[in-house]
DNA sequence: GCCAACGTTGGC
DNA sequence: GCCAACGTTGGC
């Protein structure tokens, strides 16, 4: 049974029209530093999962593109290159700390912002919609993404 | 740039 | 194990 996750990105580091660009569309979902969203990609995600792609901290917040779960989780590479921003000294080739799945361009939406998505009801109990919460990764629920993907034109 | 909320670190 | 201090996230 496939999952959906919702994964936010800065666009000033990685935006939907980098991932657009790339080669296979394709991108290493690098710099996860929290426990809890490791662990979504390292103990739940399959290949196939559906990803809401999500800008973060900029000036229109919200969801803008459609992407599925393309490999499993495995070692973060930035972890190991001292002086990267992402590395690590606590964390070794023999037992890595942080992982990451790739994440594969499925299609670019129109831009759901947050402000919208505060205004459906349907969508009043998504765990990234709640208070105080900063994850970067959270799971979405079935009905949420039935909801969204045919919002914004499946 | 501000700041609320949350996570991590480290002294004890 | 507690908790104060500090660092980060991310909307505004």
């Amino acid at each position: 049974m496939a999952r959906y996750w919702l994964m936010k990105s800065e666009p000033s580091d990685v935006s939907i029209d980098d991932l657009a660009g790339l080669p296979n569309q394709s991108i290493d979902w690098y710099g996860v530093r929290n426990y809890q969203a490791r662990n979504f990609m390292r103990d739940q995600m399959k290949v196939g999962d559906g990803v809401l792609f999500y800008h973060s901290n900029c000036e229109v917040p919200g969801i803008v593109g459609i992407c599925e779960v393309s490999t499993p989780a495995y070692p973060d590479k930035f972890q190991f290159v001292p002086g990267h921003k992402y590395f690590d000294a606590k964390s070794t080739p023999e037992n890595p700390r942080w992982v990451n799945v790739d994440v594969k361009l499925v299609r670019k939406t129109r831009v759901l912002s947050l402000k919208e998505m505060r205004e459906i009801p349907e969508l009043a109990n998504m765990r990234t919609l709640q208070k105080g919460n900063r994850l970067s990764i959270t799971p979405v629920d079935p009905k949420e993404w039935a909801f969204i993907t045919r919002l914004l034109g499946a």
